[in-house]
DNA sequence: TATGCGTAGT
């Protein structure tokens, strides 16, 4: 008897150390070693499927578990509860769901299971529909679970509500509630909360000093970080973080110096701030004396040397490390992605154990970016789960490289869309040239009851645009108006495309006005309007307005403007840039001004003269003698402005101070009156604009 | 409460 019981005690403890390797392997992505134990396992019990369910969960492979689920021998409340955070964790919210209402019984966990899931998402009606339901007396983390819900959707009032609503308040929810405030910025609120809490501890003060760091205020972070009755680890990791984050690496490198309790996250923050800083070697020393290392310090370093180009030496890394987690594989997966070394990260998309959906996702986006829609399009069908980044990336990719009707194909065979699944359709279509199809699919859109967005606008305004529509596109300023989006950057723009291209410079104006900020490519669609509609004084000096504003940068932006100008620059543009360089002292754009400028007027003076001073203040004197010695070989002088026109195959030149000809006096007059009427007309539009508006 | 990686539309 004793001898049996001896044995069954054996057994049992046998099963629970294969069960606790079990779950072991499946943490550490090494699910096939998992597996192999799980059938080489002669007794099993409960907990043995157990496991090897969460395994299979924690490495992709869902339907290995459910059948799994389905087929084992006995089931209890751990097997049901494991099941559905499988189904939560790979985002089959429905079959998590229908678990849920058919497993027998329900724990706490089951129902916190499901609540922290929806609040996670941001489902925060579904999540609160079911704390509602929740039949026993609600304990205080189903309350805090709900808060944290509203706090990451930024809805503190809703929080604060339940806050208030709580029965019994522990410091974990005050904490709560005060990262809800520090959290979405609202230091104000947060400072005011803080002083009235009524349980405070370590954590409260850390809430405060990382709300400070967030909103940029240093200062008041670092005051906080002072006044902290006993920091922790993290009060100093939180500081040291910040300063980094705004540059400060010396002084994040002291406060890492003084730091008497380091630990490993002390370290990766240290190196994380000098990868930052681009100092990759330093991160390397740091990294070098580091006793122990976790997958984070790893992936920092990986990714450090992703983003200074040496990809060698981040896959040298990757090798070495021990256990490599998704992080660092997708690190280095993302790393060849964007240099298009295709083939190399093909290796490591084969090597990564559990692959997730973005991993996924991360290639086919690498391969559609570069045009191989063939490659993508092999992936796309291996794939079992797609989301609608998947779908909308392959509409992208499709709309890339002109083929529209695959891309239908595919946006139709979605099941669902989402906002940009529609803007990816009309982005291709547009820039396919099919404007027509892409005004046609808004209205689609708008009529299947989908609010377009501000990139929606943007792009069908181009539409509208190119087609020159001016009443659908007026229309749809009227829907911008009423959707909030008319300050958005890229419908503004674009509005202003539209009305210069309908011929409505002023209407083009007015929305230019009206622009909170405005960029360079407000600026080009403005002047383009000005020039195209044939006022090429105004877009001069519209040009020179630009060129002659205080911000640094701006000088460089008007290049910008003039390269992207879709009428090709005049001597009034560059002169214009010219003498902006000059106030500016900006000589390497100068020359590149004058240099234009000298083929439109390669004999004035005064440009080269304006050079000449610039190179002179510049102290390049050697310049300074080649623009004289230029200056002498074209021979430059005063030239009077001059013009001509060709009336009935003949040619007539004027010339200012020309002496007077006949025809001089006539024609005068008749610029005279041109020049009333145009500015009349001018007057007429404006004002019906004004009315219309 | 702190540290690392990654995906779609102007």
């Amino acid at each position: 008897m004793k001898q049996n019981l001896k044995v069954i005690g054996e057994h049992t403890n046998h099963i629970f150390k294969q069960n606790t390797q079990i779950t072991q392997l499946g943490k550490s992505g090494q699910i096939h070693e998992a597996v192999k134990l799980f059938s080489e396992m002669t007794r099993k019990n409960t907990v043995t499927y157990n496991s090897m369910i969460s395994a299979l969960n924690k490495n992709g492979k869902f339907n290995d578990a459910r059948h799994l689920f389905d087929n084992m021998p006995r089931r209890n409340l751990v097997s049901w509860n494991t099941m559905i955070a499988g189904y939560l964790h790979s985002d089959r919210i429905d079959e998590a769901y229908r678990l849920f209402v058919k497993m027998p019984k329900r724990d706490r966990f089951s129902w916190t299971l499901m609540i922290s899931y929806f609040t996670r998402k941001g489902e925060l009606e579904k999540a609160r529909e079911l704390f509602d339901l929740f039949p026993h007396k609600r304990d205080v983390a189903f309350w805090n679970v709900m808060i944290r819900g509203y706090g990451e959707k930024g809805r503190i009032v809703e929080a604060r509500r339940l806050f208030d609503e709580m029965p019994l308040r522990v410091v974990v929810s005050w904490n709560l509630m005060l990262s809800c405030y520090t959290r979405n910025g609202e230091m104000r609120l947060g400072r005011e909360f803080f002083e009235g809490m009524a349980l405070r501890d370590v954590v409260s003060w850390n809430l405060m000093v990382d709300g400070f760091i967030e909103v940029g205020d240093l200062d008041s972070a670092w005051e906080y970080f002072e006044k902290t009755p006993y920091p922790n680890v993290v009060s100093w990791v939180t500081m040291l973080c910040g300063l980094a984050r705004s540059g400060k690496i010396l002084e994040a490198r002291r406060l890492f110096d003084q730091m008497q309790n380091k630990n490993v996250v002390s370290w990766n923050a240290m190196i994380s701030a000098y990868v930052k800083d681009y100092q990759i070697e330093e991160a390397a020393r740091l990294f070098s004396d580091m006793a122990n290392r976790d997958s984070f310090s790893w992936t920092t370093m990986i990714d450090g040397y992703v983003h200074v180009g040496r990809l060698d030496k981040a896959r040298e890394l990757l090798n070495q490390m021990p256990y490599k987690d998704i992080a660092a594989q997708t690190a280095m997966l993302s790393g060849y992605i964007k240099n298009k070394r295709m083939d190399e990260a093909c290796q490591v998309f084969n090597e990564i154990a559990a692959r997730d959906i973005v991993c996924w996702n991360t290639m086919i986006v690498g391969y559609s970016q570069m045009g191989r829609m063939d490659k993508a399009l092999d992936l796309f069908k291996e794939m079992k789960d797609k989301d609608l980044v998947t779908w909308n990336t392959m509409i992208i990719g499709y709309a890339q490289i002109g083929e529209m009707e695959e891309a239908v194909k595919i946006f139709n065979g979605m099941k669902i869309k989402n906002v940009v699944s529609w803007n990816s359709l009309i982005t291709g279509f547009l820039q396919n040239g099919l404007s027509m199809d892409a005004l046609t699919s808004f209205k689609l859109m708008v009529h299947e009851g989908i609010t377009p967005d501000h990139s929606t606008f943007a792009c069908s305004l181009s539409a509208c645009a190119n087609l020159a529509a001016l009443q659908v596109g007026k229309q749809m300023h009227n829907k911008v108006l009423k959707s909030g989006h008319l300050n958005d950057l890229f419908v503004g723009n674009a509005l202003i495309t539209m009305y210069a291209k309908c011929g409505r410079i002023l209407c083009a104006q007015l929305i230019f006005d009206d622009l909170d900020e405005v960029d360079v490519i407000s600026w080009n669609s403005l002047i383009t309007g000005y020039a195209l509609n044939g006022y090429g004084k105004q877009a001069v000096q519209l040009f020179e307005q630009m060129v002659s504003k205080g911000r640094a940068g701006m000088l460089s932006e008007a290049f910008e403007v003039v390269r992207g100008l879709k009428i090709r620059a005049n001597a009034g543009i560059w002169g214009a840039l010219l003498a902006a360089c000059k106030t500016r002292g900006n000589l390497k754009l100068g020359k590149i001004a004058a240099e234009q400028l000298s083929e439109f007027e390669p004999r004035k003076t005064s440009n080269f003269v304006l050079l000449a001073n610039m190179q002179a203040e510049a102290g390049s004197w050697d310049e300074v003698e080649n623009t004289r010695l230029s200056m002498k070989y074209t021979e430059a002088e005063k030239q009077p402005g001059c013009s001509w026109i060709e009336v009935r195959h003949q040619l007539h030149c004027f010339q200012s101070n020309m002496p007077m000809q006949p025809e001089t006096a006539e024609v005068y007059s008749n610029l005279k009156t041109l020049t009333s009427q145009i500015s009349n007309l001018d007057c007429v539009s404006k004002s019906s604009l004004l009315d219309n508006l």
